[in-house]
DNA sequence: GAAGTGGATGTAAACGTTTACATTCGCAGG
DNA sequence: CCTGCGAATGTAAACGTTTACATCCACTTC
């Protein structure tokens, strides 16, 4: 049914040896002998069978991606970031996203083993000491912001305690003493770390006449257009929130807006992870930066890099710093957009 | 160095056919056999290898999804909807975006020969009867939102001339006769396709008092924001703009807001797709609503059909209704969206 | 007691490649 | 002429599974 490399062979009169040859490109052949096999090949539709080539080679030549959700700007540029690295190194990308639990991730993982050749496993809210008790050792891994104990693995993520730290310092700088927040989702590595610089940043001050407020909320514009009321409802109400992403401040502004509730006049919001839709909303939301393009790209690069030196893990922990980002939705800035803050120093790695 | 299934067979002191019973779960295995080969593959850390199952049984699980970028909103929905629904079938996918031209998507399908069964083609301005002659017969394949002749392959899109069409009625419905279309990248065929509905929208009108004003555009939420300024330096200028996507809708709003422009009170805004965001931006969008993520899903049930049916093609084509959501940003709702209307009736299909 | 039945297991042949090793051949160096 | 060599090609053994077929065994049925 299928046209194998036999079937090639045949009619090029030559043997398998050779057709390999001229598609892996790895031996000499003789030009003559080259174009033949090429013109057959041609004719014939015959395509070298993937899967019967990693069997032999050990080599997939893809990543396995596994996210937790696909809404919003956010993944669609971690994902962007991810392909296209994987794709200079000629590597694809086998995707996975979505899992309600813990077990839905374990079943993907074992559909993975023997079609690719490492992983990149973003999944905030798990944990590490389970993974691996479960994987197929020797199988590269590089965890994607992830939660608590790391375990052995590699990873990568963001300064999220530092960003918000820097955030909320700005709004204090600005005057504003009852600032807000609107969380993230419970369990979630990310969200928790974000609170933790917002709470740090208010501690921190001398003068002890901050105050906190929190609302709940999971990462999703709806949560934040709900957010809106139950900070109006705060008596006095606070004069800035500062949203643990960015998704959940676009919500916010619309909730406020349709409250007649003047954005930065009465309330400031701030936002995080500057997502390319930030500075087109209205008014142009100030964020905290992360390059979440990067944050793929990079760990890509980590991944391949493991691939190559045949799996041994290096336990190398990377954080990539953060940018505080002024719009207008602060009150800071008139219009056009400020330079920018580094957080936090260059990009950091640490070995432990 | 990796575990074998010969090697737990013969840890669990049974045949490989045994434990390979139990994993495929298949064929009848003793129960006390089935408990001690899973007991042995656990301590093993066994997992079935991915590439040796598909070389014997001929599928890989696998569906295949080129796509042409990954930026913005529209396409991470794309994505999701194609995920979801090829994991409720135990699918993975393999996914490769962003080609710069065709002999790049050419050596990608390439090297996805036995790894996918089959695939999912995005690309808007690419050409059929190439994409026969090169792939190898008998891969199941889905067109989505394809470019004129569509060849001998299945097909799934949008009425992007019914949806425009109807937006630019509307417009008209609300007195703007100096209307301007933001248009879509050279070559697109969606983009085309809007502009055709565009065209005719306005000349259709009796009194041939309408004035129709272009102004190029990419998609991108640059090309909207740019666009703003083109808009306005007409005299006189035009009362309402029809951005070919939301992207540029909402690059549009900020362009604008920038200007001094208030929308809708001077200008009236819509754009086309309806992504998520649309309805948060400021003020909320009106749009020609897709169902972006049911068109990835559908693309997904149609390949799988084919998949599952030996690959025949049944040459059908699928066209997705529009539906009008209007918003704030046209000046005919006050702040609730409508219920919205479907433009050209049901999801249709039509053989031929 | 012979014959048939069906469940549990084993044996071995695929699946479509790559690649180590063997072979062939022409040719240079002695 | 013999030897050695390197380039081009062929032969066949992997790679890790699934599955058709065979085997064995404990029953049931007549």
């Amino acid at each position: 049914m299928t046209v194998t490399i036999r079937e090639v062979a045949k009619q090029a009169k030559v043997s398998v040896a050779t057709v390999s040859r001229v598609f892996t490109g790895k031996s000499p052949v003789r030009d003559e002998t080259r174009l033949r096999v090429r013109q057959v090949a041609e004719r014939l539709h015959y395509l070298p069978h993937g899967a019967a080539r990693s069997l032999i080679t050990r080599r997939t030549m893809t990543v396995g991606v596994l996210l937790p959700d696909l809404h919003g700007e956010f993944f669609s540029e971690v994902i962007r970031g991810i392909v296209l690295r994987a794709r200079k190194s000629g590597y694809h990308l086998l995707v996975s996203s979505s899992h309600s639990d813990i077990s839905e991730i374990e079943a993907t993982i074992a559909t993975m083993r023997g079609r690719v050749d490492g992983l990149i496993l973003m999944s905030p809210d798990m944990d590490a000491g389970w993974l691996h008790a479960k994987l197929p050792a020797r199988l590269p891994i590089v965890l994607l912001n992830a939660a608590g104990d790391t375990g052995p693995f590699e990873t990568i993520g963001v300064d999220n305690r530092g960003g918000a730290f820097a955030m909320t310092r700005h709004l204090l700088a600005l005057g504003h003493r009852r600032i807000a927040i609107v969380r993230g989702p419970e369990g979630n590595r990310d969200a928790a770390e974000r609170l933790r610089g917002w709470r740090w940043a208010l501690q921190d001050l001398p003068g002890g006449d901050t105050e906190g407020i929190e609302v709940a909320g999971d990462f999703t514009e709806a949560a934040g257009e709900r957010a809106a009321a139950k900070i109006l409802a705060r008596e006095p109400h606070p004069t800035a929130v500062f949203a643990a992403n960015d998704a959940m401040a676009i919500g916010l502004l619309a909730g406020l807006r349709d409250l007649g509730v003047r954005v930065p006049g009465e309330i400031a919001v701030a936002g995080f992870d500057d997502i390319p839709i930030a500075r087109y909303v209205s008014p142009p939301l100030t964020s905290v930066r992360i390059p979440i393009a990067e944050l793929g790209a990079r760990a890509v690069e980590r991944l391949l890099h493991a691939v190559e030196n045949g799996g041994e893990p290096e336990r190398t922990h990377e954080t990539l710093a953060t940018e505080l980002v002024v719009r207008a939705s602060c009150g800071a800035a008139s219009s056009a957009s400020s330079p920018g803050r580094r957080n936090g120093g260059p990009i950091t790695a640490n070995r432990r």
